[in-house]
DNA sequence: TAAGGGGACG
DNA sequence: CAGACGTCCCCTTAG
């Protein structure tokens, strides 16, 4: 039997657009070596191969525009007119293309006066012919006219494809693929330029055609169409109409000088493909070819010496310090070998030969002599789980590069490395495998090879990056907040939070009792047995079976969520079950069994704050997440009971911040009426209600007027548009921009500083926080609507979120300075972004609580005060004043 | 194993 | 057109 014939057609220029915008995010740090940018030829290649891998061609091609003016500028010279010259990040990539395509094995070809579409729609016709399945690859809605019945279009989307067929175009445009051009010529193509009828849209073009079928047709009994402007129109506009329908019709026999038999797909050409992936420093892809057999492994090789016996002279000052493990989880992992030293020695040795090493002990605990890391918090915690005390570790390149841009997610060396033109690095999985396959090379000597590299990596990237920090004014932020506060958080984590493991038992079976109940209650009232936790096959039940009202889709089906939900609840009685046994599978599945697995034979649970993931600068809290505890409903808050103290007679103890954004935003706006607001102490939602609704006071203020003042303050923080205030308070959109309008008006300080951090983000590219930690923002001045718009909101945010981080971060910091100097047992469990968490013997209650409110009150001084609550009982649930 | 839906927190 | 910032985790489903 002969392989099945099956045709690729991809539209270049325009899957390269899609490609550079859906990885616009990316262009900033998506550069190869020399400083071209990579991110569309990289989201090309993905996109093409996942395509390719996903329909088997037997044959494939990409077609390019050929030249900036085509056959169609003769007879419309503004044909494509008025388009923004492309991006330089894209032009520069455009010439690897070829070079791409080439390595993938697939042809590629233009045509001088023709566009991709033309040679596109002269293909298919042939392949039509020849009894071809042709699948087109475009982001331009333009060739749906090209679609038949063996010719599909594959149209970009977010996350993939949508497939067009005959009968997808006729359900969703009510339009046959002849219909296209004609109702392009009706409604025009702004991004073509092309002109279409005045005041003919979507809606109309559609209509007419449902009408008349054909735009001649249309033309022919135009006297059938009632008097009205739109009939004037077509009449005034017939020749632009004709002129658009010709401009939009494909040339399906454009004089090209290839034939389908010259575009067999032969597959990969490892040899060139695995140059291109060099030249663009695409690793994964690199690594992706290597687990398949090739070998490309070039690592550095640094000269270590194994030791057994470690002697003074290989302990200096400044010197790179590294624990290998294997596992993401440090409070469990193995260290598989530990190994010191800078550019000109490394050592490398056993963690049971650095533990019993009295020498490496006391170099390490020595706060005069610095150290070097990747992580410190990771090497603090491992190390003194065996008993080795880290001190001063001075430099961490991991820190380092998240303070230098906080969207930078590298988080092992090789990374790091790669994002600062270090080479030499091999990734860790080269190494190690991944997966379920993770495990220590054969022989061993291949990973004390690699960590050796790690740790010079580390030495020569310190001198680099603390530059790179010193010319951002970052020192500090490093020095006096990030690193201090990783030892405090490596205690933190080591000492653990106690957990009832019985008391949580005693929830589950309460639990299972009620999801029970609940689950044969809504079996009964939707007729049939069906996974409660299935969104799909709820969507199935409550629109298909039940006949409710779709309320919002999802991509994949009907959105069965929350809110969605609640406004069914009048009609439908079986939504109020299904709420409840959501909220009550929420909190047994995550936080009682989940909890449950988590506790460690200390009887604690050690969770680990990531320091270098939130791109705001706050923490983040993993295995378990102590930070999304609940609180908000009763069931979930009893979860917080389970939360004690270790000792018998003491009280966990809990102090948050009052408002610390909305007076981080006074203080960075200094919005005069905020900021008085702050200093008079009044409460800011009321004040907030006084001044936008013109009460006299706040006594007069309703508990309806301060909840929407709340609402009001929040959103501002967030950047919100009229239309989410009208959302989240049940109002007009109008009304809601009548309320922000009214708000930017009695807090001009506040619009103020929205119009200045926006002017500032575009200037600079990024925004900062009042202590320099920095956020870049690539896509603020992006062309597409909702990437910038999103970009606006964020450097609204950012600063304000990030300061009340910085500030937090460092009452932590002296908070534990001071537990100790003032020798109080009390310690430091938690943090909860604008909350910190305590266990403290009962007689040190008085003195932790004057303590606390010193330093978290008086720890910056800014123009508003900062204000704590406190509280305290025998558990996290009872924590009264 | 990864992605999406949904939901917990500040 | 979509549509309030920042996280992490569980479950189901598709590959």
């Amino acid at each position: 039997m002969t392989k099945e014939k099956k045709l690729l057609l991809m539209d270049g220029h325009s899957l390269a657009f899609r490609a550079f915008y859906g990885l616009a995010s990316q262009i900033g740090n998506m550069k190869n070596r020399e400083g071209l940018h990579t991110n569309a030829l990289y989201g090309f290649h993905n996109m093409v191969e996942a395509k390719i891998k996903e329909i088997q061609p037997s044959h494939a091609l990409v077609a390019f525009d050929a030249g900036k003016t085509t056959f169609r500028n003769e007879f419309f010279e503004d044909y494509k007119g008025g388009r923004d010259t492309m991006p330089a990040e894209l032009s520069e990539q455009m010439p690897y293309f070829r070079e791409l395509l080439e390595g993938l094995g697939i042809s590629y070809y233009e045509l001088e006066n023709y566009e991709a579409d033309d040679i596109i729609g002269t293909l298919a016709k042939e392949a039509e012919e020849q009894g071809f399945e042709t699948i087109i690859m475009t982001g331009d809605r333009d060739l749906a006219q090209l679609v038949g019945e063996h010719t599909q279009v594959d149209f970009t989307k977010k996350g993939g494809f949508d497939a067009i067929t005959p009968e997808y175009l006729e359900e969703s445009y009510g339009l046959s693929p002849e219909q296209v051009p004609d109702y392009l010529g009706l409604k025009g193509d702004p991004s073509d330029n092309i002109p279409g009828v005045k005041g003919i849209g979507e809606k109309r073009a559609q209509s007419l055609l449902d009408q008349f079928g054909s735009l001649d047709v249309l033309y022919e009994r135009l006297d059938e169409l009632k008097p009205s402007k739109m009939k004037e129109n077509l009449i005034e506009q017939e020749e632009t109409a004709r002129l658009s329908r010709k401009l939009a019709t494909i040339d399906r026999t454009s004089p090209i000088q290839v034939s389908i038999d010259d575009l067999e797909y032969p597959g990969k050409d490892l040899e060139k493909l695995v140059s291109f992936y060099k030249e663009m420093d695409f690793d994964s892809h690199l690594l992706n070819l290597n687990l398949s057999g090739l070998d490309i492994e070039e690592e550095e090789e640094v000269p270590y010496q194994w030791v057994t016996d470690i002697s003074e002279d290989m302990l200096k000052n400044q010197q790179a310090v590294y624990g290998e493990m294997l596992a993401d989880n440090y409070h469990r992992a193995a260290i598989e070998c530990v190994a010191w030293g800078d550019s000109e020695q490394v050592y490398v040795t056993s963690i049971d030969i650095a533990r019993e090493s009295e020498t490496f002990k006391a170099w390490a605990e020595d706060d005069s002599i610095e150290k070097y890391s990747f992580d410190a918090k990771a090497a603090i915690v491992s190390f003194l789980r065996r008993g080795i005390v880290l001190n001063n570790v001075s430099f961490d390149i991991h820190l380092a590069s998240y303070l230098l841009s906080a969207s930078d997610h590298s988080d092992s060396v090789a990374d790091v490395a790669n994002g600062h033109n270090y080479r030499g690095i091999a990734m860790d999985e080269l190494i190690y495998g991944k997966g379920k396959k993770t495990a220590v090379p054969e022989p061993v000597e291949k990973m004390h090879q690699h960590v050796a590299s790690k740790v010079k990596a580390i030495y020569e990237l310190t001198a680099q990056l603390n530059k790179e920090l010193i010319e951002n004014g970052q020192e500090d932020l490093l020095k006096s907040i990030e690193l201090p506060l990783a030892k405090v958080l490596a205690k933190m984590e080591v000492r653990g939070i106690t957990v009832d493991a019985a008391q949580l038992e005693e929830l589950q079976t309460q639990f299972q009792k009620i999801l029970d109940h609940l689950e044969q209650e809504i079996h009964e009232k939707a007729g049939e047995e069906f996974n409660v936790n299935s969104p799909k096959q709820l969507g199935v039940i409550l629109f298909e079976k039940m006949g409710y009202p779709v309320i919002r889709k999802t991509k994949t089906g009907y959105s069965t969520a929350q809110d969605v939900l609640d406004k069914l609840q009048r009609q439908a009685p079986i939504v109020d079950d299904i709420l409840k046994y959501r909220q009550i599978s929420k909190i047994q599945s995550t936080y009682v069994t989940g909890l449950l697995a988590e506790i460690a034979e200390d009887g604690r649970i050690h969770t680990r704050f990531l320091q270098t993931v939130a791109r705001t600068g706050r923490l983040s809290s993993v295995a378990p997440n102590l930070q999304n505890i609940p609180i908000r409903t009763e069931e979930g808050r009893q979860i917080r009971k389970a939360f004690t103290a270790n000792h018998e007679g003491w009280k966990i103890f809990a102090s948050d911040y009052s408002q610390i954004e909305l007076r981080v935003m006074a203080h960075i706006s200094r919005d005069e009426h905020m900021t008085a607001a702050f200093k008079a102490g009044e409460d800011i939602h009321s004040a907030t209600a006084a001044r936008i609704f013109d009460l006299e006071d706040t006594d007069s203020v309703t508990p309806n007027m301060r909840r929407d003042a709340k609402t009001i303050n929040f959103g501002i923080i967030y950047g919100m548009s009229d239309y989410g205030l009208s959302e989240s308070l049940g109002i007009t959109r109008k009304a809601a921009q009548e309320f922000i309008d009214i708000y930017f008006e009695r807090y001009p300080g506040i619009k103020n500083y929205m119009d200045d951090i926006k002017r500032e983000a575009k200037d600079k590219g990024y925004v900062e926080t009042l202590f320099h930690r920095r956020r870049y923002l690539p896509d603020i001045n992006a062309r597409n609507f909702n990437q910038r718009t999103f970009a606006e909101r964020t450097a609204i945010n950012t600063p304000i979120q990030g300061s009340a981080a910085d500030i937090i971060k460092m009452a932590m910091i002296e908070m534990e300075t001071h537990l100790k100097k003032e020798g109080l047992q009390a310690e430091m469990l938690l943090q909860v972004h604008d909350e910190l968490i305590f266990e403290v013997p009962s007689d040190e209650i008085t003195q932790l609580n004057a303590l606390v409110k010193d330093v978290m009150e008086n720890i910056v001084d800014l123009d508003v005060p900062l204000e704590i609550e406190s509280h305290y009982g025998d558990n996290w649930y009872d924590t009264e004043d």
